[in-house]
DNA sequence: ATAATAATGCGAATGCATTTGCAATATGTA
DNA sequence: TACATATTGCAAATGCATTCGCATTATTAT
């Protein structure tokens, strides 16, 4: 990153306003609103350094692919709308993890995911 | 399913020998110890049909890939092994729903996994 | 302003898990 | 036992997200 682009600039945008956990194509829609001509290998090669130099965290799952939210954020989950298919971050941790394996396990991380509607979906 | 093969019978007793949710390669490779000529196409095409019809179930995540396990088993989660990379079924739920989400989102299903080593990695 | 070169857009290429077509093989049935 | 055909093994094909090569464009330092 040694050049300030306006696609650079767009995308980083994309996750000030939108502060959630974004798809590729999620970050290409919303950027293509400043910079129409914005294309996936841009988005991905920006991606790529914005993860690398830590402004940026990829989070990966089966139920919604990759995702890519602002690091530096305290310990939290996801929760994932089944309805319009975005993800929100979950403010702190609903895990007891008294008992919560067998003898001779040891558990170093753990992730959480909850799967629902989201206010903007209920009712739909 | 219409007719009974050594393939398909190695590939079910990997299941019943190995009680836990198993990779593609790992049920491809218990297998051949049983049949040693076992194909990864005949693999994914029993596991399409042993899932189609119930006997098994697809659980996917970005730590572990694509795993299968016996289906019907009570509600539970899993623990992934960092050091082996294999998956246990753990007992129980560890999730406590109370506050978990902010207003207005609806809690419809939830994933949980614990990360770390299992008894027989402590101490590698 | 101009030059040096980093970054973009585009389409082609890659890597990977999974699937498919087909000839050879194995199974259950008559 | 012999036949009809379901299943297998193999290699080629697919689908998909992501990456790459390269000519063009844009940015920054001079």
């Amino acid at each position: 990153m040694k050049r300030i682009t306006n696609q650079r600039k767009a995308i980083q945008n994309v996750f000030t306003k939108h502060d959630r956990p974004l798809a590729v194509e999620e970050i290409l829609n919303y950027g293509r609103e400043t910079v129409p001509s914005l294309n996936p290998a841009t988005v991905y090669r920006t991606l790529k350094i914005l993860s690398d130099n830590g402004w940026l965290e990829k989070v990966s799952h089966s139920a919604f692919g990759t995702l890519y939210e602002r690091s530096g954020k305290a310990h939290h989950h996801h929760f994932f709308c089944q309805e319009c298919k975005r993800a929100y971050e979950l403010p702190g941790c609903s895990l007891c993890l008294d008992n919560a394996v067998p003898d001779g396990f040891v558990v170093e991380d753990h992730e959480v995911l909850l799967l629902g509607k989201c206010p903007s979906c209920i009712g739909c």
